[in-house]
Parts: structure tokens; sequence; C-alpha cells
DNA sequence: ATCATACGATAGAAAACACCTATCGATATG
DNA sequence: CATATCGATAGGTGTTTTCTATCGTATGAT
């Protein structure tokens, strides 16, 4: 039976039977055949297709928002009871959006001192991403905003707000100012990160908000790419105050991170994680880390 | 695997392999290696048995914990698919204290006028069986105290207010008073129910409260036997009002239903339904029916 | 229109599994 | 010491699961 549900997330998540399969670890005729026994047991069809994986149908909505939580609750209580008997141990799945990557690290290193067997996957991902993943239980928590869009089940530990600061070299245009506002910045050629990212959105809000149209020279989805750029002092961006300061951009004698006022704006970013009572041993302790460490990071 | 989790939940119930067995269908043989699958499979011993059923281990009480969820869960998820399709259909179980049975009925009626197809098992139990079986989901839903001994992790709805009133013949002592005391009551012999009966050990606790030795002529676990004794006027009983009231016993002209002062006691009875979230839709729509009648009832 | 391809359903065989009956061994009970 | 009770074990049987191979259909390209 569990086994079955199992079936029916991997098919949420790929949307096709044969790949669906694959990430079972069984062969496509017998995952069809797992589904076929579901609808068979509820006397409903939870699947559309017409020779190719539709979608679902509203009752295969449902059993599927049951299945992630019986299915969850299965894996938890696996874990739960193993780690009754060896402490602490497995790998515990995170990701995180570009901008919180650099702050991963004040809950691992913590986490890690406590629970060394504990063995990480970082994935960078997109806010929305982070979600999905979240509900499909491909991760056990993430970093990302907690402030923007509607979360969903999940519960939310606030870490820190995030700040704008416009990077730029210090004899560039605005590279002599205390502060900067957004319809000035507005004006600067930046490096950004791509659309689909929730960073780049609010900051393309902000941009907006004054009336203007900003001009964006270069994006990328990778942080280590905006930063060797901006590094070298001629390439103007915005970023989070305590990202920029976390990778040493604040420190060089080229560059300057000046305040952007007007409005001053910030955003919370937190530790997100299923909201499943109780949670996995591995989670629970993440999550009591971050209501340990947050203090020292918010203002 | 759901199928193993349900015979740990019907050991746990009977506390002994044959019966437990019996209770699901099943032969010992395929139960005990049932059992013992869930042992291997998380590599624990779950089940403390020295040629006998003695105790779960601790890690077999965990197991027990979220066994329950997740075959509760699986079973709510059947009802839902099935209630998309057929609406609500099906049978609901309910235990109550015997002072509420009468009070059933407040929930019952209306609930059968919106949902004709849904059938109704209702049983008398004490405050403490309806907590263990709404554990065990072998009810939906409870009538029981809300304030005196610890819930557990169930949602409660309050209904009423029990009141005590003394019943007793109009010509014999304190017959013709309109209030007495515990104090008083307490020197008069009485018809009450049995000492597992939660209704009893708060009317002796008032009445022990007062100083005085309660004598208790006739105790029985059935309200049926109760009311045939008070009803002819020949024995004294201390019921809650609203329970007096619908038997018909302050209507009579022998009978006086005289309020108890000094203190005036009242308990909280209402509705208890396990926590789960989303509730079965039998049940959820049990919960909305209290909601919906509770103000016309409380005080 | 025709062909090629991708996808999911189906058929049939082999393997695995679950469940039963019968019985054993151990431990309480008289 | 005899007996009954309880749960584990053994062995056999029927079902279920899962595999490989193949089919039918829709889709997309030529």
């Amino acid at each position: 039976m569990i086994d079955k549900l199992e079936f029916l997330l991997a098919l949420a998540r790929e949307k096709h039977f044969g790949r669906a399969a694959e990430a079972c670890g069984v062969t496509q005729p017998t995952l069809s055949a797992g589904i076929k026994q579901l609808e068979e047991s509820f006397g409903v069809l939870l699947v559309n297709r017409g020779s190719r994986f539709q979608d679902f149908t509203p009752e295969g909505e449902r059993v599927l928002d049951w299945a992630r939580r019986i299915v969850g609750d299965a894996r938890a209580m696996r874990q739960e009871v193993h780690a009754l008997k060896h402490g602490l141990v497995g790998r515990l799945r995170i990701a995180a959006i570009p901008t919180a990557l650099a702050m991963v690290e004040t809950l691992t290193t913590p986490y890690r001192a406590r629970h060394p067997d504990v063995q990480f996957t970082i994935l960078s991902r997109t806010s929305l991403e982070i979600l999905t993943h979240l509900e499909n239980l491909e991760i056990d928590a993430g970093l990302t905003y907690l402030d923007n869009e509607p979360l969903g089940r999940v519960t939310a530990v606030p870490l820190y707000r995030e700040r704008y600061r416009l990077l730029v070299a210090a004899d560039a245009p605005l590279g002599d100012r205390d502060a900067v506002t957004w319809a000035e910045v507005a004006k600067v050629p930046l490096c950004l990160l791509t659309p689909d990212m929730q960073n780049r959105r609010i900051i393309e809000q902000l941009l907006r908000d004054t009336g203007a149209d900003p001009h964006i020279t270069l994006e990328s989805n990778s942080m280590i790419l905006l930063y060797s750029h901006v590094r070298t002092g001629r390439w103007a961006s915005v970023m989070p105050q305590r990202l920029a300061a976390t990778l040493g951009l604040t420190d060089t004698n080229m560059l300057r991170a000046i305040p952007i006022v007007e409005p001053e704006a910030s955003h919370t970013i937190g530790l997100v994680a299923p909201a499943r009572e109780p949670m996995t041993p591995l989670t629970a302790a993440l999550v009591a880390e971050a209501r340990r460490v947050a203090p020292t990071l918010m203002d």
C-alpha cells in the first residue's frame, strides 16, 4: 500500500510513468499496475491518461495529498526508530536560494558539532522549487524567503533579514556616496540573478517602483559567477548586505557596499521544514539549531 | 506495511497475539509473522514476549504512536475519496459517558437530517475508555468531560455544562426545599453510577468535600436502571440537571429536582475527536454539527 | 499522408510472498 | 505433576508481485 503511494508521488514528480518507475526502482508495467491497483481499491480514477500522462483527477489530487503525508510519516517513523538505536545518523537534504547559500554554514557547522554522524546534501534552488521539493519529500528543509509568496504547510523559523546594498567600485558613479536611493540604483547597469529567482524579482520590483526601467547588464543563476564579476570592481550589483559581507566583497579597497534607502527594503529569510508533527529526528534537530542561532542573526 | 501496522494496533488493544489475530481476521501465526517482519524491517524488537505477550519496548511504543497516525490517515484517505464520489456514507462510531447518552441525540438528529446515509453505532463507555478507544481508532468521536482528566491528542468541542440536582420524592426528607447543600445531600441514601464512572467520582468527591461519609444505597453502570429506580419516587439520586430533564424525571408529581448549592459545581461536557488534520469527512461533519448546536446548549 | 517514435497498457511466465494447518516448546495453573 | 495456554516454528499452498516482451495508439516529423 505505502509502496503504491510512493509510486503515485513519483508520478506526480515526474509526470511520466516510465521515469517515475525508474525513480522507484521498478519497471514501468509494475508502476502502471500499482497505480491501477490504487484506482481499483478506491473505485475512482486517479490519473487522467490518454496514451500518455495528462494530469491527476480531483480525487487523485486528494489522494496525492494524503500520500505525501502518509509516506512522509512512514519515513519519519523509520528514521525515529533508527535514531533511537543508533543516534542521529543519516543524510539531511537541504535546499537554499542562492542568496542564502552562504548562510547555510551558520546552521550546518553547529549542527555537525552536535551530531557528527549526519551527512548533508545542500542544493541551490529557487524559492518555488524549494517549496515543491518540500511537498514532494525530496528535501528535508529549505532556506528561503518567509514573507513573500505563500509557503503552504510548513513550519518556518525566521533566521535573518535580507537588506540590500549597492556593490560598486569606489571610483565609479555613486561610488562615493554613504547611501543611495533605489531610483539612483535603477540608472546603474547591474549584475543580478536570473528572473526565476525571487531575489531578482524583489530587486527588480524595487527598481521599477521608482518608475525607472532598470538595465540588467548580466544575469546568472550562479552566485559564484556574479561574485567573480563584482569582485573585479568593473561590474555593479545589488546584493543582500550579509551575503556581500560573507563573500568579503565589502572589505576590498576597490569596492564599496552602499546602503540603499527609499524605501529601506528588507525581507525575512528563514528555515522551512515540512509541518509534520513530530518531525523526523534529523529535521527536528535542524529546526532546533535554527531556533538556537536565530537570535544571533536577527536584529 | 499498513496491514502490519494494523496488526500492531490490534496487539496493543488485545495484548494477546491470538485475540489480536482474530480481531484482524487472520490466524495467530500470520499476525506473529507480521509483527516479526516489522521488527526485522526496523532492526529493533518491538514487543517483549517470554512465552506470552508482556509489553512493548520503548521503540515499540514509538512505532505504535506512528502506527495510530498512519493507519488513521490511511482510513481517512479512503473515506474522503469515497465521500468525494458517493457523498457522506458510512458508519460513525461514537462513545458517550452514561450521563451524556441522552444528549447524543442533539447531535445525531441534525446530523442525520443533513446526511441521511450515515449510520451510527453509539456505545456507553467510561470517560477513560472513550479516550483509549479514540487512541486505538476504535471510535470516531466521544462525548465526555473536557475539564477533568487530561484528554491527550484530541480536538474538543464544548457542548454544555453539567450541573447537579438532587432527585427526591416531594414527601421525602429535603423534598420540600428550593435548594439543598452538598452537606445535606451527603446524608441521604443515593442511587449513583458505579465508581469506574467519572460522574460518580465527581459527585462522591463533592459529597466527601463536605466532610461527610456518603451512603450509596445502590449503584449501577446503567442509567436505565438508575432511572427506573428513581422514577418510583422511593429512591433518591444526584443527576445532571439536563439529563434528569431529558428523562422526564423533573415533571412528575412525586419527584422534585432540587438544585444543589455550596458549591455550585459544574463540569463541561463536549465532543472529542482525534486531532487529525484533516479529519475523516464523517467525523468532520460531526464536529461541525457540534459547533453548530453548542451555542444553543451552553449557557 | 506516411513513417518513426514515444508512451502506457497488456500478456505470460517466474519468483516472491502471504497465509493457512499442524505442531512444538515453554510457562503458567491447578 | 498434570494440564492448559500462549506464541513460535515448519511445511505446504495459493495468491500476488514483478519481470520481459510486445502491442496499440497518439504525436510529431518528413
